[in-house]
DNA sequence: CTGTTAGCGCCTTCAT
DNA sequence: ATGAAGGCGCTAACAG
């Protein structure tokens, strides 16, 4: 079983079977019927000579791609697992290939790569933060199918969105740090600048301080964007500092650890000196000792729903301008209570799971 | 700024800037000299029409796609996301596309998505396990360009490979079960059958038993497969089972977290009652209680390093026959050790990362 | 049901 | 330094 060329073309598997190269890609693409003897022999001559047809070719022929992009700022971190994973299913369902693409740091960027740009790509999902509104009006204007994740369209754009519902959770777990633990002086660790799930994190805490006649102290809100070290330094500045706080609520589960080792390096307790709750339900945080009091963020929901809105969008041309996937408080160890009720993060993870009662 | 033609085209372009096709191709490929001026009117035009060259037609005329595929079982775990971050950054770094695709659980599969097949991909990062040694030999054949990552190259066939150093470093962590705490009864927890890492790190922890004399019984060692509950499962039977052992070696972290897991559900206290020693030093693993000693595998090194073989492979024809890249022992406190020394894992980790001293 | 014939958009000799 | 023309491999009318 030798090969007869390195790279035998659907003119080869057409005379080895013959017949006319348009029957071969008919039977490629089962666009119409044909002759079930016609199949067979087709197919023998496509193993025979181990064919592959050419992407490119057909995706210049067909002006598609059928490859969606992925434009993150980088790749790193639990968070962007279970994105990547529950989007590389969805596109593996739907027979998508997966173009991932990092733009890189140095905030919003203006241009998206060319390797994503209008023509490489069927449709591209985007990560918040990493294009500015312009560059996305911009890819729209083109032409280009969007969905958005974690952020929403710019104004009159109706770009499809995908994200998850901030607010309400944070709102509950601050009144739980209130109410359950008596909390009074509760930190706030901000999540990134200009970023809209770190915006209504902020609004859930202030609305639970304020329903409960707590006055919103500015000097407990620091820095923590969404990374441990700038919230340890900002936890470790709060305690240098003298300011008094007896909880933390961070904008999402990295901080949370962060704040974590700050107060530890300070000889300070959680949650008995001082309680902390997080936002994310990273896949660590049901480890790490004490357990984390979080929110859980269906995450891998997020790269399903906005993958499936993308296909959709490309195939149909419609697609839900916004999907909010709800959130739901994971009370563990880290705010002071004893036992887990209620949800307890993703299926993986239950009580057994935390290695402190 | 309207733009003229939803999707502008090489011809759209050389009309505007007054040139020929051939002319404006050659100054999107900076291939031969251009007049300066001819030079910005036609960069002014492709500005002006917002062209974006298609993929899909150069890819048909030049016969390489400039992108690299990534085949792997599945996204999942906190193992894949620095190999994919390496990996990320090497391929933007050459100006290439990155291409992800899972072949699912199921095994070895025996023939390439066909997304990645010959004619889509310039060249196949395939991670170990994924695909059968005869659909590794008939992809090399068919002149696909390939790296494996984490398996060696079938017999013959010299397909570069990069993986890490892993007897060795097993040998040293049982070793240092064995000298500074005493054990004697250490329990091995396997890696997947028929892995080659899972292979050396056993035959690194036989080695190491026998050197010291100490019998290998079959009792002791079962199956942690990479997985947490597998892990868990197998600890969980040897305890009910009574089965005695002072200490376990894990091949991996994600199977000593479960076998922490299991100690724990069990009342047993780590490392009081027994020893924990795991591999690859997870960004998890500094953070768990205890901070577990492991084997710091250099998965983001293996990632860059794996790409920049394929690249250069596909450039050059040539690449290195295999990689081996060094690990090293972490001591942490999991194995009994009560303070960390030397190397103390990644960049970003550093000894008070762990929330127990 | 099957064969013939244009392109898809770009690169690449070959002339000029 | 620039233009003209052929072809990359495939799909999609269009005829039969």
């Amino acid at each position: 079983m030798r090969q007869m060329s390195p790279n035998p073309t659907i003119h080869d598997v057409a005379k080895r079977a013959g017949v006319s190269i348009s029957t071969v890609s008919r039977v490629i693409n089962r666009t119409v019927p044909v002759s079930d003897d016609v199949v067979t022999r087709v197919e023998a001559a496509m193993k025979e000579l181990s064919y592959v047809p050419r992407a490119a070719a057909r995706n210049l022929a067909t002006r598609k791609t059928n490859s969606l992009g992925l434009l993150l700022a980088e790749i790193t971190g639990d968070f962007f697992d279970p994105l990547l994973a529950g989007i590389e299913t969805v596109v593996v369902e739907n027979g998508f290939d997966l173009l991932i693409s990092t733009a890189g740091r140095g905030g919003p960027h203006d241009e998206l790569p060319r390797s994503l740009g209008n023509h490489n790509t069927d449709g591209l999902l985007v990560f918040a933060g990493v294009l500015t509104p312009e560059a996305i009006a911009r890819a729209h204007a083109s032409g280009l199918k969007l969905v958005l994740i974690h952020q929403s369209s710019p104004p009159d754009l109706d770009i499809p969105c995908v994200t998850i519902e901030n607010k309400a959770a944070s709102f509950a777990v601050v009144e739980h740090l209130i109410t359950e633990h008596k909390c009074r002086r509760i930190a706030l660790l901000r999540g990134l600048p200009h970023n809209e799930d770190s915006h209504w994190r902020e609004m859930g805490y202030r609305e639970a301080l304020e329903k409960y006649d707590v006055p919103f102290d500015p000097a407990l809100a620091v820095p923590g964007d969404y990374k441990r070290v700038v919230a340890q330094k900002s936890v470790a500045r709060m305690l240098q500092d003298g300011v008094e706080f007896d909880a933390i609520f961070a904008a999402d589960d990295e901080a949370a650890i962060g704040a974590l080792q700050a107060l530890y390096a300070a000889g300070k307790r959680v949650p008995e000196d001082v309680s902390i709750a997080g936002f994310d339900d990273l896949h660590i945080s049901a480890l790490i000792n004490p357990a984390l009091t979080t929110v859980h963020a269906p995450t891998y929901e997020v790269g399903r729903v906005a993958a499936q809105q993308l296909i959709r969008s490309i195939r149909t041309g419609q697609a839900d301008p916004l999907t909010l996937l709800p959130t739901e408080i994971v009370v563990r160890r880290s705010c002071g209570c004893h036992n887990h009720n209620g949800y307890t993060g993703a299926p993986e993870i239950n009580a057994s799971d935390t290695f402190i009662q």
